[in-house]
DNA sequence: TATAGCTTTGCAACCGGTTGCAAAAAGTTA
DNA sequence: TAACTTTTTGCAACCGGTTGCAAAGCTATA
């Protein structure tokens, strides 16, 4: 059916061999070969078979990207970044959906099966023992959106979530913000426990006030909707509310304006992220960015490195975010 | 480094040929052979080479999934839909991203050169020679949101965007609007065009009236909010409006507000699509539901089919789509 | 023109599997 | 126990490529 090396060998009246040469770079052919070879191959319309080439040369070209996070919005953007990046670099996505039915075994065995050169985990709440068991099986991998740490069993590139809490505890205190809270996402997230220690690490040491602490069920429109909701009817609300992410601020956000409230007159609101639709006028959120494009940039880097030189000690990369003022918090004073 | 079948072979002391046979259902193998294999695969740990075995058996269980569409929200419940549906199946999605930079011929040479069994096209907006490059190619492709067509070249799965324009002018006339407008995606997308003729054909068989018709520069949230300024800024508005699709919807209702007007009670709106966001309770948007998963599960059934059955005449499947109420439409009169 | 040195080429083995075929083993029947 | 089936097994060739090695072909030098 389809055509092969052979194919083109024998049309060509040359070696398989010298086909094979033609097609790989740095390989040694004359000049009236290569063009007796590509001609054929033109004629043929030969293209040659890389899984079968992976064979000897040990190397797919292929990426598993293994996420868990769905349901985001932001993620759509993260993985129209990663299919670029890996695209422009030559390599393949093989796109691995984590869920209940499809365990972290599972989805080891079958990267194995495929032979991929390198393993990408993108998401922040990936439990840390998918990217361990690739890396223990000698796959090279890196946890992208992961969670720092000074002595990390594999490769993190993400965020500083405790200086992400910071920012905002500095940002609000700027504003004279007296009365504040924190939203922040499922407790058990090490995202939200950390982007709580920086927030109140900060406030304490400004001298500021202690905020409330309550936490969303989900980083999701409802999980956060509905946790304002239950604040606005049973407490008398905080000034200002720093969220765990954007879509829990944008469903906070909702349900202050249901009750009536108006933001930033009465309640101030000031998310982390900095998604496309946080950007939208209609809901033209204070934000802190996440630094997407160089999270997946470096990511890609990473694994780029360790497929040329594996098994160096794993690495933590925190990349800074950026304050981007819009419209959920009031003016300075 | 990774296992073998040989080194499997030698520690149980038997043929390459028996452990293979282990490892491929339904081929001849004794209890006590089964065994002894099994035992030592287990303990070398060993997981056949899915690629080695692609060679002979030509069949990756590769599939392609190609989009252009990374900005609408929607995609990223159609991925996770896509990815799942697959996985459930035993196939792996290698992911395409076709943007300016990775063109359709560049896409077709290089999941050529990885033998995917099949093609998914996910995109309304795909060009039509990309899934019809691949058909003469002879690998199995179904295009899963395209365009309906009596004599389709390659599988079409989607849905009838006739029926979706009628159902909107029979919804917007049953609640008794009179100064009825169209506000389109980009009016060279053949779903706007076909949206618009369905809402025009069943506007004029019921003897309603005739729409202002306009087009946005883009299914995004910013070009549905330029094209209702623009339309407030210099026309009397209408009274309702159907637009293109929800993220447009959702970018008309911002600049509705802005401009000081309530919706439902100044301006009706329903849009086409159902997201996830639509149902948020700060958008609340009345829609036209795309019946998402079953075209979905239907795409993957039909490129599942053509796994086993390779080139049968190409068929068009339009699914039906469904009108969900909420808030941006007054009351029936 | 003979010889040394470099480049190009083909042979054959290999990558990690599968599979048709025939021999060997096991099971049936008489 | 012998003859005949049926099942199980190993051999060897193959899938579509790559690559070390040695022979062949060139070019340059003396």
């Amino acid at each position: 059916m389809a055509i092969t090396l052979n194919d083109v060998a024998q049309r060509a009246g040359v070696s398989r061999s010298a086909v094979s040469r033609t097609f790989t770079d740095g390989a040694s052919v004359s000049k009236v070969m290569r063009q007796k070879v590509e001609d054929a191959a033109i004629e043929l319309g030969y293209t040659p078979n890389f899984l079968a080439r992976s064979l000897t040369t040990r190397s797919t070209k292929l990426i598993g990207l293994v996420s868990d996070n769905f349901h985001n919005p932001i993620f759509l953007e993260v993985f129209d970044q990663f299919t670029r990046g890996l695209q422009d670099r030559g390599l393949r996505p093989l796109l691995v959906n984590l869920s209940e039915t499809y365990q972290a075994s599972s989805s080891l065995r079958m990267l194995q099966q495929y032979s991929v050169d390198g393993v990408i985990g993108a998401s922040s709440t990936l439990p840390p023992e998918v990217s361990e068991a690739f890396r223990s099986a000698g796959i090279p991998v890196v946890n992208s959106f992961g969670r720092f740490s000074l002595a990390p069993k594999v490769d993190v590139v993400g965020i500083d979530d405790e200086a992400c809490g910071q920012i905002a505890a500095e940002t609000l205190l700027a504003r004279g913000y007296k009365r504040l809270a924190f939203l922040g996402g499922p407790q058990a997230a090490t995202s939200t426990q950390s982007r709580l220690r920086g927030f109140l690490s900060e406030l304490q040491r400004a001298g500021g006030p202690t905020p409330d602490i309550t936490f969303a069920e989900a980083y999701s429109f409802e999980a956060g909707r509905a946790e304002m909701q239950r604040l606005l009817r049973e407490t008398t609300p905080a000034e200002a509310y720093f969220c765990g992410d954007d879509v829990l601020s944008i469903g906070a956000l909702s349900a202050i304006r249901d009750h009536g409230l108006r933001v930033p007159e009465d309640i101030g609101l000031i998310g982390v992220n900095d998604m496309q639709m946080s950007g939208w006028q209609n809901i033209n959120l204070t934000t802190i960015a996440q630094p997407f494009a160089e999270i997946i940039q470096t990511s890609i880097d990473v694994i780029v490195d360790m497929l040329h030189a594996p098994k160096q000690p794993a690495q933590a990369r925190r990349l800074p975010c950026r304050l981007v003022e819009r419209g959920t918090l009031r003016a300075r004073p």
